[in-house]
DNA sequence: TTGAACTCACTGGTAGGACCACTTAACCGT
DNA sequence: ACGGTTAAGTGGTCCTACCAGTGAGTTCAA
C-alpha cells in the first residue's frame, strides 16, 4: 500500500485555531479590535460554524480574546488570564490565595527589579515616570490600581523575562481587589513614594537599590494583609 | 415592572461548566477516569450536546481533562498545561524558552526548597527517599525525566504554596525535553547525587542547606543548557 | 426640536438531527 | 488458534432553524 495517510494528520478545528492565532500575532489583528462574525469566518474558511465556534472559545480560555453575546469577538491579549482561572479554582480561600500570591511576588519581583535596573531603556524609563506622575494626581480608585499594575508590569517586561512576567502579571492582578483596598486605607501616597523610588534605583541602574526598594514596597503591601 | 430580571443571570453553558467542574472537584471523578459520555451527559441535564462539549472543551483548556477522539473524556488534573500554552506561544524559540525558564526556576526553587525543609512531613520525605531510590535504578530515559520532574514537584508541594508550585510545575515540565538531553549526557548519576544532597537537607530541616544544595543543582543544569 | 419608544439588522448562543472518523471488542470464517 | 470483519461505542463535523442580547437608525408624540 502506498502512503495514504502522509504525517500531516490537520483536522478542520485545528487548521481554525492555528489560523486565528496567525491572524491575531502576525498584527492582521490589533488589541482592541474584533475578529469578523462567526457566520463570515465560517464561510470564508468553508467551515461550520460550530469548528469557528470552538477556535474561539479556546482561544477566548487562553486569553487571547474575549467573546460578548451580541457584540462579537474582541482581541483582548491577555496571558495572564489563564493562569489566574488556574489559581483560582486552586486557592478558592480569597485570603490565603493573596497571601500566597504576595510571598510569590515578594521572591519573583525584587529579582526582576534588579534585573531591569540593568537592562532598562530609555523608554521604559520614561514610561514608567509618566506612570508616576499619573498615579500621583489620580483621584479615581480602580484607575489608580491600573495604574498601579502597570506599573508593575513594565518594570517586568523591561527585565527580559517573560516567563517572569507573565507569572508576575497573573498574581499581580488576582490580588487586584486587594490593591484597591490597601490604596482606599492608605491613599495613592504611599504607593507613589515607593514607586518613584524605585523608579530613582531604576534611573540610577543600581540593581541592588532596585531590588531592595521593591522588597520594601511588597513588605509593606504583604503587611497590609494581616 | 416587577424583576422579571432577577440577578442570578447563568446561561446553560456556565451551567455546564460549572457542574463539570464539581464533579471533578468533589472527587466523584478520579483523575485516569472517564467522564460520561456527551450525549449521556446531554440528556441527563437536558442540554444540547454542543453546550456539553463546549464545557468539556473549556474543561481541557483548563488543563483538567483530555478528550481523545473515539476514546472519550478523561480526567488529568495537570493544572500546569494552561501556562504551558501560554509560554509556547510567547517563546516560541526553543532555546530562548528553555534559557528564561532555567532562570526562573533557579529564582523560584531554592526557596521552595528553604521552606520545604521546615514543613515537610515525614510522609513527604519518604516519597522523596523511594523517589531517589526509583531514579538511581532506572535506565528509561523518559521514566528518569518523569522522576526528576516527580522530585521537584514534591518539595514545591511540600513548601506549601500553591501559587509557586504551580508555576514551576509549568516551566519543569516545559523543560522536559531539554532534561532527556542532559540525562542522556551525563547518566541519571549525576541528578541521583543532587537529589540525594538536597533530600539530606529537607531530612535534617536544614533551611539554608536545602536552598544551596538546590541552587547547585539548578546552576549545573543550566549550565548544560550553553 | 427634542426625546423616548420601536424596529430591525447585526452579533453570539442553543437546539436537534444526521452523518463522519476513530477505537475497541466481539464475532466469524478460515 | 489466528486474522479479518463487523458492530457498537466514542468524539468530530455539518446543517438548519431558532433564541437572545446589542446597537443604530427610524418613527412618532410631546
Amino acid at each position: 500500500m502506498s502512503p495514504t495517510k502522509p504525517p500531516v494528520r490537520s483536522s478542520p478545528a485545528d487548521d481554525a485555531l492555528r489560523k486565528l492565532i496567525a491572524l491575531i500575532e502576525d498584527g492582521a489583528l490589533a488589541t482592541g479590535t474584533f475578529l469578523p462574525a462567526e457566520r463570515q469566518l465560517a464561510e470564508r474558511w468553508s467551515l461550520s460554524r460550530v469548528v469557528v465556534r470552538e477556535a474561539a472559545r479556546k482561544l477566548e480560555q487562553r486569553g487571547l480574546v474575549s467573546i460578548r453575546h451580541g457584540i462579537g469577538v474582541e482581541v483582548t491579549n491577555n496571558p495572564a488570564l489563564p493562569v489566574q482561572h488556574t489559581l483560582e479554582r486552586l486557592l478558592p480561600s480569597d485570603k490565603e490565595r493573596l497571601r500566597q500570591c504576595a510571598q510569590a511576588r515578594l521572591l519573583i519581583e525584587p529579582e526582576l527589579a534588579a534585573t531591569a535596573a540593568v537592562r532598562a531603556t530609555p523608554k521604559g524609563l520614561r514610561a514608567l515616570k509618566a506612570n508616576c506622575v499619573a498615579l500621583a494626581s489620580e483621584t479615581d480608585l480602580a484607575r489608580s490600581a491600573a495604574l498601579d499594575i502597570a506599573f508593575h508590569d513594565t518594570i517586568a517586561d523591561l527585565a527580559g523575562n517573560k516567563v517572569l512576567a507573565v507569572m508576575l502579571r497573573s498574581v499581580a492582578q488576582l490580588g487586584r481587589l486587594s490593591r484597591e483596598v490597601t490604596l482606599k486605607r492608605f491613599g495613592v501616597a504611599r504607593a507613589h513614594g515607593y514607586h518613584v523610588r524605585i523608579l530613582a534605583a531604576l534611573t540610577a541602574a543600581d540593581p541592588a537599590a532596585a531590588r531592595k526598594a521593591m522588597k520594601l514596597h511588597l513588605e509593606a503591601a504583604l503587611g497590609d494583609l494581616s
